[in-house]
DNA sequence: TCTGGGGTCCTAGGACCC
DNA sequence: TCTGGGGTCCTAGGACCC
C-alpha cells in the first residue's frame, strides 16, 4: 500500500505554530513581493478568498473580516518541512519527499494489521511532534492514494485520515470524484474530458484504453492504470539530480537602471551556482532573462532572452556570474521598466566529469577551491555572507516582504532569545 | 500602487543519416 | 500517373505538478 502524507494548509500552519493565538482566525500567506495568496488556513477558505488571487483584489474581504495575512518565509517552511518530513520517516520503510508539504509512504513488507489505526497514529504524531496538521490517504497505487487523501481532506475525520482497501471502495471513492481534481488532469485536459461526457474518476476508468491513451498520451494511460488499481509509478526515495535549475525573481519596484538589474541578475547567478554545487553538478549552457511588467498595458513591453554555451562547464559562481553580466548586457535596452530577470542554467552534468578545453585559461581548481570556503562560510552564517561585489550591497532590487514573521527556528537571535 | 517561483515529461515535426 | 524504408537527434510547444 502507499500512504500519501499531505499537511494541512501547510504555510499558514507554520505560521500559526508560533502565533497559536492564531488558531480559529482566519490566516493567509502571500507569494513573493506579497502579490497573490498561496495558502488560506480553513476559515480564510470559507471567506471565499480564492487560491492564486491577486492580494489587491481582496483587500475588503481582508479588512472587513480582519484576516491575518504573512508574507511568505521559506526559511521557515523549509525547516518546518524538514521536521515533519523527520518524523514521517519513522512510520514507513521508504519515504519519497514529493513537495514541501507531501511525502509518499511505501508500507512494503509492513503486516498492517488495522490501516485506520496507524493512520491516525502517523497524523496524531505528526502534531504532536511539529505542530503541523496533516491528512493521509492510503491505498494500492499512488493516484489513489491521492484520492484518498482528497477524500480525508473533505470529509475532515479526527484521525485525518481515509483508506481505501478493496475494490468496493475503490469504486465508492471515484464515483463522486470530479475529474479535475485527479492528479494529473490540469485545465485542458479537465475540459477536453469533460466535454466528452467524462465527469468522475469512475467515468474515466471505465473509458476505453486506446482511447485514453491515443487522447491523453501515455501520462493519461498511467493515471487511468492507477486508478483501477494497477501501479505503474513507483516510490522514488532518493532524489534525482535537477535537470535544469532556474533562479528568478521579480523586483520589488519595477527598475530602469542597468547597474541595478546587473546586481539581480548577478545575484541569481550566485544563487544558480550555489544549487549546482549543492547537487555536484556542473552547467553547459545559461539562459538570461528579462522582462518588463506585462500586466501594465499603459508601458512599454519588452522581453528577451539570451542563450549562452560556456566554453567550459562549470559551477563556478566566478564563472557563471561574469556569463550572466555578459547576457544581460546583450539584451537590455535603455527605456523600459523592468519588472523581472532570471537565470536558467541547463545541461547539467557531474561535475567530476568534465570535458575541459585545452585554449581555456580559468584555473578550475582554484575556483573549486574557493567555492568550497564560499559555501562553508554562507552556510554556517547565512546566505550571501561572502559574494562578489558585482551582487552589490544596495538592494534596491529586493523583495517587498512587509508581513514578514521571524525566522523562529533558523535564526541564531530567535532561536536564543526563545532558548532564554 | 499592488499580479510567484520553481520543476517534469511527452509529442510532433524537421533535419539529418544510411 | 508514378516517387522506399528504415533510423536518430533536436527543438518547440503543450501538458502537467507543487
Amino acid at each position: 500500500m502507499f500512504g500519501l502524507a499531505d499537511c494541512n494548509n501547510f504555510y499558514a500552519s507554520c505560521e500559526r505554530v508560533f502565533r497559536p493565538e492564531l488558531n480559529g482566525r482566519p490566516v493567509v500567506v502571500l507569494s513573493n513581493n506579497d502579490g497573490c495568496i498561496i495558502a488560506r488556513s480553513n476559515e480564510a477558505k470559507e471567506l471565499g478568498i480564492p487560491m492564486g488571487a491577486p492580494v489587491f483584489k481582496i483587500r475588503d474581504i481582508i479588512e472587513k473580516n480582519n484576516v491575518v495575512v504573512f508574507s511568505s518565509n521559506y526559511a521557515l517552511y523549509g525547516d518546518m518541512s524538514h521536521r515533519v518530513m523527520m518524523c514521517l520517516q519513522n512510520f514507513a520503510p521508504e519515504v519519497e519527499v514529493y513537495s514541501i508539504d507531501e511525502a509518499f509512504l511505501h508500507f512494503e513488507g509492513m503486516q498492517l494489521i488495522d490501516l485506520h489505526e496507524y493512520a491516525a497514529k502517523i497524523t496524531h504524531t505528526v502534531k504532536r511532534n511539529t505542530g503541523i496538521p496533516l491528512s493521509i490517504g492510503i491505498a494500492h497505487t499512488k493516484t489513489l492514494a491521492k484520492v484518498a487523501n482528497h477524500l480525508a481532506k473533505k470529509s475532515k475525520v479526527k484521525s485525518g485520515a481515509f483508506i481505501i482497501a478493496d475494490e468496493q471502495q475503490r469504486i465508492e471513492a471515484l464515483k463522486n470524484f470530479e475529474i479535475d481534481k485527479i492528479w494529473g488532469v490540469g485545465r485542458q485536459y479537465a475540459k477536453f474530458l469533460k466535454n466528452a461526457g467524462i465527469n468522475t474518476a469512475l467515468d474515466f476508468t471505465k473509458c476505453n484504453r486506446n482511447w485514453v491513451k491515443k487522447n491523453l498520451t501515455v501520462m493519461g494511460l498511467r493515471m487511468w492504470e492507477e486508478l483501477n488499481g494497477m501501479p505503474c509509478h513507483e516510490i522514488e526515495p532518493v532524489p534525482e539530480n535537477k535537470k535544469t535549475i532556474c533562479t528568478s525573481r521579480s523586483f520589488g519596484n519595477m527598475l530602469e537602471n542597468y547597474q541595478t538589474v546587473e546586481e539581480a541578475v548577478s545575484t541569481y547567478a550566485a544563487r544558480c551556482g550555489a544549487k549546482l554545487r549543492k547537487q555536484k553538478s556542473t552547467a553547459g549552457v545559461m539562459l538570461v532573462f528579462l522582462h518588463t511588467n506585462r500586466f501594465r498595458e499603459d508601458l512599454p513591453q519588452y522581453c528577451k532572452n539570451i542563450v549562452i554555451e560556456l566554453p567550459v562547464p562549470t559551477n563556478s559562481t566566478i564563472e557563471l556570474v561574469k556569463y550572466a553580466k555578459a547576457g544581460l548586457k546583450a539584451i537590455f535596452k535603455n527605456g523600459f521598466k523592468y519588472k523581472k530577470a532570471g537565470i536558467i542554467v541547463s545541461e547539467l552534468a557531474p561535475q567530476t566529469a568534465v570535458q575541459t578545453n585545452l585554449f581555456y585559461e580559468v584555473d578550475h581548481q582554484k575556483h573549486n577551491n574557493l567555492m568550497l570556503v564560499l559555501d562553508k562560510l554562507n552556510n554556517t552564517y547565512g546566505r550571501d555572507t561572502v559574494r562578489l561585489g558585482a551582487q552589490g550591497y544596495s538592494k534596491r532590487w529586493t523583495l517587498r516582504q512587509e508581513q514578514l514573521s521571524p525566522c523562529y527556528t533558523t535564526s541564531f537571535e530567535n532561536i536564543m532569545t526563545v532558548k532564554c
